[in-house]
DNA sequence: TCAAAAGTGTTAGATTTACACCCATGA
DNA sequence: TCATGGGTGTAAATCTAACACTTTTGA
C-alpha cells in the first residue's frame, strides 16, 4: 500500500462560465442539463478532467467543445468542493470563466448544444452551486477589467468608444461620464483610432477603434 | 455503468500557505517533506481531501493539524492541476493561505512538525509547484490587505501603529510615510486606541491599538 | 427639419503626497 | 545628556467628478 493509496480518489470536473456582451448587457451561457442527476435544470456547461490532462487543458477542451473556439481568454475562478454539491456522487469542480465575442459564437453551435445567453443580472436558479460560481467569476472578472485590458475579448476587433463604454457600464452596473471615459481612453496609446466608421448605431457614424496588443506590451498602463 | 463511472478519479489534496509576521518580515511556514516522492525537499504542509469532507474542511483540518489552532483566517488560492505536478501520482491540489499571529504558534508544535518560518522574499526552491502556490497566495493576500482589514490576523490583539505600519511595509515591499499612514488610521473608528502602552520597542513607549470587529461591521470602510 | 448618437474642455473639489520637528524615556 | 523610537500638521500637486453644447446625417 503506497502513501497515496490509503486516501480516497474523487471525480474532478470543470465548469465554464462563458461571458458575452450583447444588447448592452453582460450575458452568460447556460443550458438545460442533459444528464441525471439534475436533468433539465439550468446549468453551466462542464466536463470531467481526464487522467492525462491538466485542469487548464480540461477547461480549454470543454470550452472548445461548446463553442468551437480555441485560445479563448480564460481564467480559473476556484475549486468548489462541498461534499454534497453534486447530488449524485462526490465531485469536486473547478470553475473557469472565459470571455468571448458573441459574434464569434454561431447560432448553429448554440442550438446544437441547446445553450442560451442569459443576462447575468437576471439569472434563473441553476443546478448545484453554479449560481455561486457565476457570482465569484463575475467578481473576479470585474476586478480584472479595471486593471487589465481584458474587456476587448468581449468585443469585436473593431469597436466604437460607445460600445466600450457600454461594456464597462454593463459590467459595473453603473453609468459612466462620457467625456471622462473618453479622456482616459485617449491617454492609452494602445487603444488605436482607425479611419473606419461604423454606421450601424447612428446616422452620423462613429470611429472604430482597435486594441493593439503589441503596443500594450511595450507600455502596459491600463486603468479604467 | 453510470454517467460518472466512465471518467477517471484522481487524488485531491490541499496545501497550506501559512503567513506570519515576525522581525519586521513576512514569513511562511515550510518544512522538509517526510514522504516519498520528494522526501527531504522543502515543501508546504498539506494533506489529502477525504471522501466525506469538503475541501474547505480539509484545509481547516490540515491547518489545525499543523498549528493546533482553529478558526484561522483562511482563503482559497486556487486549484493546481498539471498532470505531472506530483512526481508520484496524479494529484490535483487546492492551495489555501492562512494568516496567523506567530506568537500563537508555539515552538513545541513548530519543532514537532519540523517546520520553519521562511522569509517570503528569500525562499528556497520548494517541492513541485509550491513556489508558484506561494506566489499566487501572496498576490491575493496583498490585494486583500488593501481592501479588507485582514492584516490584524497577523498581529497580536493589541498592537502599536508602528507594528501595523511595518506589517504593511513588509507585505507591499515599500516604505510608507508615517504621518500619512497614521492619518488614515485615525479615520477608521474601528481601530481603537487603548490606554495601554507598549514599552518593548522604545523607551518612551507606544500606545496599543485594537481592532474592533463589531464596530467594523457597523461601518465597514477600509482602505490602506 | 428634426431626432439621435458622436464628439469635445474646463473647473471646483477631493485626495494624495511630500516634508521636519518636538517629545518622553532609559541607559 | 543623548540616542531612540513615538507622535504630530500643513501646503502643493495630482486626480476625480461634474457639467452642456455642437456636429453630422438619414429619415
Amino acid at each position: 500500500m503506497t502513501y497515496y493509496s490509503q486516501h480516497a480518489k474523487v471525480w474532478v470536473s470543470v465548469d465554464c462560465i462563458i461571458f458575452g456582451f450583447d444588447e448592452g448587457k453582460l450575458k452568460v451561457l447556460i443550458g438545460r442539463r442533459q444528464m441525471d442527476p439534475g436533468r433539465g435544470e439550468w446549468s453551466l456547461y462542464g466536463g470531467f478532467v481526464a487522467a492525462d490532462e491538466s485542469i487548464d487543458d480540461a477547461a480549454a477542451r470543454t470550452l472548445s467543445e461548446l463553442t468551437g473556439l480555441r485560445n479563448l481568454y480564460m481564467r480559473q475562478v476556484g475549486a468548489f468542493g462541498s461534499v454534497d454539491r453534486d447530488p449524485g456522487e462526490r465531485v469536486i469542480s473547478i470553475a473557469y470563466y472565459a470571455l468571448i465575442n458573441v459574434k464569434d459564437y454561431g447560432e448553429r453551435q448554440r442550438l446544437e448544444h441547446g445553450v442560451e445567453w442569459a443576462d447575468v443580472n437576471n439569472l434563473p436558479s441553476l443546478y448545484s452551486d453554479h449560481n455561486e460560481m457565476i457570482r465569484k467569476a463575475l467578481k473576479l472578472m470585474r476586478q480584472k477589467l479595471h486593471v487589465e485590458p481584458v474587456g476587448f475579448h468581449l468585443l469585436p476587433n473593431l469597436f466604437t468608444l460607445t460600445q466600450l463604454q457600454n461594456l464597462y457600464e454593463a459590467v459595473n452596473g453603473e453609468e459612466l461620464d462620457k467625456r471622462n471615459f473618453r479622456k482616459r481612453i485617449k491617454e492609452m496609446d494602445f487603444i488605436e483610432k482607425t479611419e473606419l466608421i461604423d454606421k450601424t448605431s447612428s446616422k452620423r457614424g462613429a470611429f472604430l477603434y482597435r486594441f493593439n496588443h503589441r503596443s500594450y506590451n511595450e507600455d502596459p498602463n491600463f486603468k479604467l
